[in-house]
RNA sequence: GGCACCAUGGCGGAGUGGUGACGCAGCGGAUUGCAAAUCCGUGUACCCGAGUUCGAUUCUCGGUGGUGCCU
């Protein structure tokens, strides 16, 4: 028996309903797979489902995280399995539901566990010398690591360097040693991908929505924290751009047109990345798909 | 009705007698601790007809459409 349930998909699919119905049939609990939705400060903006939405069903690391934190995908993973340790022993069906690819490999094929190496001064060193000597030292000091980053990646590059110099051993290195928190065997996977038009569609609609619901007092109150505008909430989808318009940069409709716009590309690289990290996934598309993925674990569930 | 100006890819917008500016949207891809982030890639467009020319999106004439002004 397959013990834990990994569903992914774009945002704005229906993942969140679908995960409650299977918990409420099968006894689960739900745990969060999206690096933004662990924020706090971000309801509404980041679609966390509401009290209403849960019914009642046990949702795990939503809304737990202060925005003046950078969370990461290591302390996901950390959490998460804890969580879904938990879950297992209690008897009930861990369902991990969310967006975040890289919150997925990391669970079904392991994060390389780095010691923390701070940024700092390979930032500096970006400042100073500009991205093609960064690249330059990274090729230097992690030749196989450096190979994999395409063009001029400043996130990346900056890994790659500081891992190097601060655990004097290179990234690479250490990622050839990591392995899966669930082993290949133990987990069954879907992703929810609806026609594409059809979640553009929804997701220019559901922002609206977000407006009406308080989406922009909740940037509002973020906004007046006066955090660091580098900060992961701080970049979330629509706050970048409704705190740009309370800035006074942009026009109110401005801002709501371009967080949709920046909300579908995002979509767009989510169904890329699982496209190819989860192209032999079963595909949930529309509502017969729906019902045979329930009726799966019914069977299960009999036996 | 007359005169002037304009007509470029899904949109905006340069420009040239012979290698398709550029921006946006869209599309494809990467992705091992910021991942809703970050990065890479991607377009046989020049209103229609005739003419000039070795060659016309670019020049000439006509047509059509649009904009402005005038009577």
């Amino acid at each position: 028996m397959k013990a834990v349930v990994l569903l992914a998909g774009p945002t704005a699919s229906g993942k969140s309903d679908l995960a409650v119905q299977l918990a409420k049939q099968a006894g689960g609990e739900v745990i969060n797979a999206d690096a933004l939705q662990v924020y706090r400060d971000l309801r509404v903006i980041s679609a966390r489902p509401t009290q209403d939405d849960m019914d009642g069903i046990a949702h795990h690391l939503f809304g737990h995280i202060d925005g003046g934190h950078r969370y990461s995908a290591g302390q996901w993973l950390k959490e998460s399995s804890a969580v879904i340790l938990d879950i297992l022993a209690r008897g009930k069906l861990p369902i991990v539901v969310g967006g975040t690819g890289l919150y997925f490999k990391a669970l079904i094929e392991g994060l390389a566990e780095v010691p923390p190496a701070d940024t700092g001064p390979a930032n500096l060193y970006l400042n100073r010398h500009g991205i093609a000597a960064l690249r330059e030292l990274a090729v230097t000091l992690d030749p196989i690591a450096t190979a994999r980053v395409l063009g001029d990646d400043p996130q990346r590059l900056l890994r790659i360097v500081s891992v190097a110099q601060e655990t004097a051993k290179p990234l690479s290195v250490w990622q050839s040693a990591t392995n899966p928190i669930i082993p290949r065997g133990y987990w069954t996977a879907s992703v929810l991908l609806p026609p594409r038009q059809l979640l553009y569609e929804r997701i220019n609609q559901r922002f609206d929505v977000m407006v009406e619901q308080g989406g922009i007092l909740e940037v509002e109150a973020l906004a007046a924290r006066g955090l660091a505008s580098d900060l992961p909430v701080m970049r979330a989808i629509g706050a970048k751009t409704i705190i740009a318009h309370l800035k006074g940069e942009c026009a109110l409709d401005v801002g709501i047109e371009l967080a949709k716009r920046d909300t579908r590309r995002f979509a767009k690289r989510q169904m890329t990345w699982f496209r190819g990290q989860a192209a032999d996934w079963p595909v949930i598309a529309n509502k017969a798909d729906k019902a045979r993925f329930l009726g799966q674990f019914q069977e299960s569930q009999q036996r």
